[in-house]
DNA sequence: GAATGTTACTAGAACGTTCTAGTTACTATG
DNA sequence: CATAGTAACTAGAACGTTCTAGTAACATTC
């Protein structure tokens, strides 16, 4: 298991280390019968290129760091799927980072991928302050998923919207008494508070605003004390509060789409299912992810000296927990 | 924006580049002072050490590589916190890589953890043959989890036993036709499998086998043409199984745990949510995570001769859907 | 006061690639 | 037939660290 190097492919093979290099790479400057005959004696001797070595030599080399807030939740699976369809057909390499439940790890994270010499990053639902954040993006070339911020180039769905058009079809369903589960740590915040706002004054209602955190058990609690006062629907920050949501109406033993009208916001596979059949706003994360990829082979490409700032239209998926 | 290097910061505090190594590694071999020195000169040139560099030249920077086969499955997320919340301990990093939906995409992400000079893989999902998995298991230091192989170290789940477990929960109920919903691509579906049929066969009943796929969809389909055959309960092979079958009992106008008894395998938080309440085997996903952690730790303290597997004993958490 | 440590530091090789600037041999052009 | 051009290849520097082997200064021991 001892590792072999280009050098002793070069000294098998009776050719230069560079031309090793070379037919590895697949660029131009090898003919076809050396290039197999190099294949062949790589392969014989198990010869895999050290990544670490290309990635310190090589100048062009290009790798992108993708950064993904929480694998608990879906969405930034599909995030993910859309940058690696983009991104895949490419030959750039990703490296990953993930965050976790502990404050200040998105921050770790990012430090990791700039420590990696990633030439861009994508960073998806980073939660860090905004003064952080643009910290962050004079140090190193940054693309923020779903999280938009002045100066940094980013893609995002337009949350307000998305807000203005959960609480409109509310609106139209008669709804007179909504409640808003917020969670003031993601990343459409201010957006879907200032659209649930602005829809629900404009109706000439009230808001009822309650905050939770990200996880799903605390979304149940929250909407426990939530549904004591009596809305009559509830729109939920995300996917999985509104699942929190669901829970807490059916052991109250009320019924979704019938007691109490529910929306969220994601459409992940889970709202999806017939059994949950969530009303949800589409931010169409599978698209964001291939935008936010899109701009960061721009970057690679032109230096990304001009900051470019995607934002995408959502849907609203009616299903029957607001028919 | 133009790289600062060890040099620089050693040029700026006047000591050599060797004495900014150590202090920035915390390795005893400088003074505090003059530590702090360093530090302060680094920080303000913004020095961030090269960690293609740093691996290419140390012996012993230990980084882990982390294979992870589905960001849409849950049970990844709970296996991956097992394995950070032992490693996040030492001082060792993570390298991460993840499956996709396309055949083969596990070969290659491995491929890429071996080219980046990863001390050890732990490779969760796995969904290769056997052959492969052993050919990649004399190349390199390798756990799998969730998949058992002979002659490659693994930490697993027994499923055999919890497939029994599942179907004799099933058998006490009553039931007399009980029916499995299988993946073939699944890590644990042959003993799984085995289980079912030898839980089945001893209770004197006979075996009525569905196979499907890993998307949900799919599953959702399959177990419409299974409940066809009027099964009264349905085992899965997994959570995101089980939520098709509920689905496909749902539009049927059935009612799970009422009409026809639905188990899964896995205890995601899906499983676990009010709404579904599906009863299900837990394999225990985090606890996998954190022995697969555990022995990969131990395989970079003694090279990693000897073979260690483990195998956790299941638990069926009774819920709603099979009460 | 010589031997022995110990602490704080340094010079230079090493890690395994890619890149630059060639060199050689052969082919096409006018 | 000289010139230019191209294809195939090479030697050696470069990338930014860590490691090895050392040195100098000073304290401790008997």
């Amino acid at each position: 298991m001892t590792k072999v190097t280009i050098n002793d492919v070069a000294k098998a093979a009776g050719v230069s280390r560079a031309l090793v290099s070379i037919a590895y790479r697949g660029v131009p400057g090898v003919s076809e019968a050396t290039a197999q005959h190099i294949f062949q004696i790589g392969k014989k001797l198990g010869y895999v290129p050290n990544l670490n070595a290309a990635r310190l030599a090589s100048k062009k080399l290009n790798t992108i760091g993708v950064f993904l807030q929480d694998l608990h939740n879906e969405v930034f699976a599909d995030v993910f799927d859309g940058i690696r369809s983009v991104i895949g057909q490419s030959d750039n390499q990703i490296v990953l980072a993930v965050g976790s439940a502990e404050a200040g790890h998105d921050a770790k994270a990012l430090e990791t991928l700039i420590a990696s010499q990633v030439d861009v990053i994508i960073a998806a639902g980073l939660t860090m302050s905004d003064a952080q954040l643009l910290k962050f993006a004079t140090r190193t070339k940054l693309v923020s998923v779903t999280r938009k911020v002045a100066k940094v180039s980013s893609v995002t769905s337009d949350d307000y919207m998305g807000a203005k058009l959960a609480v409109g079809h509310l609106i139209s369903r008669g709804h007179s008494k909504i409640a808003f589960l917020a969670n003031p740590q993601t990343d459409g915040y201010t957006d879907r508070l200032r659209g649930y706002r602005d829809a629900v004054i404009e109706a000439g209602l009230s808001p009822l605003i309650q905050e939770t955190t990200y996880s799903r058990v605390q979304a149940e609690l929250d909407a426990a004390s939530l549904i004591a006062k009596k809305p009559t629907a509830i729109f939920a920050h995300n996917d999985m509060a509104a699942l929190g949501v669901v829970d807490a109406l059916v052991s109250e033993g009320l019924k979704p789409g019938v007691d109490v009208d529910v929306v969220g916001f994601d459409n992940t596979s889970l709202s999806q299912t017939p059994v949950l059949a969530l009303t949800t706003v589409d931010p169409q994360s599978h698209t964001l992810g291939q935008e936010a990829a899109k701009i960061a082979l721009g970057i690679l490409k032109n230096g990304g000296k001009k900051l470019e700032s995607v934002q995408l239209t959502p849907t609203l998926v009616i299903r029957s927990t607001a028919p």
